[in-house]
DNA sequence: CTTGACATCTAAAACGTTTTAGATTCCCGC
DNA sequence: GCGGGAATCTAAAACGTTTTAGATGTCAAG
């Protein structure tokens, strides 16, 4: 059996209420006292139990965090990522993270979150990759249950955010793609319920229509995000009797399937076709060839959510409620000899 | 405020004790009562509060999952799948997950899983990635508090695992590159101190013995499972003046990491040099070429531990304590046109 | 009419904390 | 010697459940 206050307080000959305080280092408890409390708890191995403490403080220090997945598993090496600065910048402040997978916009999704907010498993959670019409997000604003997410949606101003410019980004990718020379290319956008296909479709349409380029529709497709999806929708632009010349996939994962499926083809990507991604996972710098991509602070995105959040749980206010960080392209070699070797001319 | 099982009494006039039984579904409550119960509690939107049931019952419901990273974040798709599958598995059996991730064999590594045990905040955990001599293996044990590990140890009859068969895996991939020619192997081992780099290396000593070709000691290496060290062992094995004709390496990353490197110095992956893997993350199939790798059953075996771990809490006795399974060769292309097409001889 | 069995219910304890409100002691200034 | 703080402590309530032990009432068998 675990040692509980009651075992220290019995031992030492005084009431619980002494020993908790002692030990919570309040004030009001004579040092002589402190010292007895703090060795016998030492000696006697003494751990709160979590579970009354938060049944009394009436909350549980932990957050939550639901990984959508396509399919039963998830492989996007960036939710790892996210999931391990979001652990880390809990842990800092001395939270937990329970963490729940589940395909997005489905009854279990709604479940879980209903878990989440009904049973007080969390004080707050985390809400990733959002979409246009957001259930998630209508649901905890109407539970008034506190929340923070990666990514932005309609009703924008209901709560907090941090996002990255993704129409910049892309922007920046497509500019690129033009200045290299490229006139006809073509884009993987993600699915289109998710708020960040409108962003980076966006930056497309920006890019080329600064160029003074149109963009031809069949050129315009979705993709699942998936590398798998990459390769077919690749594969299909590839073939076409017109191909594009460039292809922006809006993730990694599309533009590694992108990659894979030129080379099927007898392609050398960077010469035949070039491919621009989004995200900047590991994967991205080790491909052949290197993928040019646009690089996203996951890492910090984590970490920021997960302290706004725990700010908003400590009652304090936010100074910024909404963060758009900027995104960074980097060039590697996947739409040709990098910069600094020359810029390839049509 | 929510509502409790007191708010329900008073407004039936009958006690707490009742509201609780009624709702539990427990015999002796009339059957009109728990009509009655029932339906207040639908009513007032009535959802138990899950902290003081854990207290009372003594018991979480929660499992514990600590993530090994290397460097603050984590990369390998591998986990990303685990996670999925034990959080679907624990959730089918109303079991919450509560997720840490920290650097193996680290001051903080041994804190999170205190932090798991002494502080009651979960019933059980998982171990994965396990280790030659697995500290936190051997404070679970001293602590007597229930585990399940994915992967083997030393002292491997105190606990209740389940593990693939790496050897056999990696004597197949091996058998594999020599039925189709090959002589000069060389590996890539996963860090010596995880338990399967010794079954892997196993794999390969036994299957170069069986064929009577014997191992040559600067061709095996050891990396950090990452793809930037595939890359850069790879890069070293393919630049000695007398290269391997083919590379084992002991996970899918790492032998992307190899084509990549193989590629950059102009070689065919496939033709020039043959490369195989382990874990058929879902990249592989899309990697060009195709990985031949061999199949780890990822969602199973999460799915596995987590049932055994709860099978454990539930105070039943397991029927297999131990379980292996098999792994599977998965030929695609990066050993050379795939077996159907015929096999090279020497 | 009593006894015992059964059905239905409830009061109270328990889980292990924190916190409130108050009790006790001690010391100091007058 | 007394009043009044300050310092130190404690009893008890509270958090929201579950569970134990027992109360009450009904009914049937003897």
């Amino acid at each position: 059996m675990p040692v509980t206050l009651q075992d220290i307080a019995t031992k030492l000959g005084v009431s619980v209420a002494t020993v908790s305080r002692a030990l919570a280092g309040y004030s009001g408890v004579a040092p002589i006292t402190r010292q007895r409390v703090l060795q016998a708890a030492r000696e006697m191995g003494y751990h709160p139990n979590v579970t009354a403490r938060r049944l009394q403080k009436q909350r549980t220090d932990t957050i939550g965090f639901i990984i959508p997945t396509f399919g039963p598993r998830f492989s996007d090496p960036y939710f790892s990522e996210l999931l391990a600065s979001i652990g880390n910048a809990a842990g800092e402040q001395d939270y937990d993270v329970l963490v729940s997978t589940c395909s997005p916009d489905t009854p279990a999704e709604a479940q879980a979150y209903e878990r989440f907010v009904q049973g007080r498993r969390v004080d707050g959670t985390l809400v990733v990759r959002t979409r246009e019409h957001d259930a998630r997000i209508a649901y905890l604003l109407e539970q008034q249950f506190p929340f923070v997410a990666f990514g932005r949606s309609r009703m924008e101003d209901g709560f907090c955010y941090v996002d990255v410019d993704g129409t910049a980004g892309i922007r920046e990718a497509t500019q690129h793609l033009i200045n290299l020379g490229h006139r006809r290319i073509a884009i993987i956008l993600p699915p289109e319920n998710l708020m960040f296909a409108h962003y980076r479709r966006l930056g497309f349409e920006e890019a080329m229509s600064e160029a003074g380029l149109s963009i031809e529709q069949t050129l315009v497709k979705h993709g699942d995000l998936t590398e798998r999806s990459g390769y077919e929708v690749g594969r299909a632009f590839l073939t076409r009797h017109d191909p594009p010349s460039a292809i922006v996939a809006c993730n990694d994962l599309m533009a590694l399937g992108v990659i894979s499926a030129a080379q099927g083809l007898g392609l050398t990507v960077g010469r035949d076709v070039a491919v621009t991604g989004f995200d900047d996972v590991s994967l991205a710098a080790h491909s052949h060839p290197p993928l040019t991509t646009v690089r996203q602070p996951v890492y910090e995105i984590g970490q920021r959510i997960c302290e706004m959040l725990i700010h908003l749980l400590q009652g304090e206010t936010l100074e910024e409620r909404h963060v758009i960080l900027q995104p960074q392209l980097i060039v590697r070699e996947s739409c040709g000899a990098s910069a600094s070797q020359g810029v390839m001319r049509r």
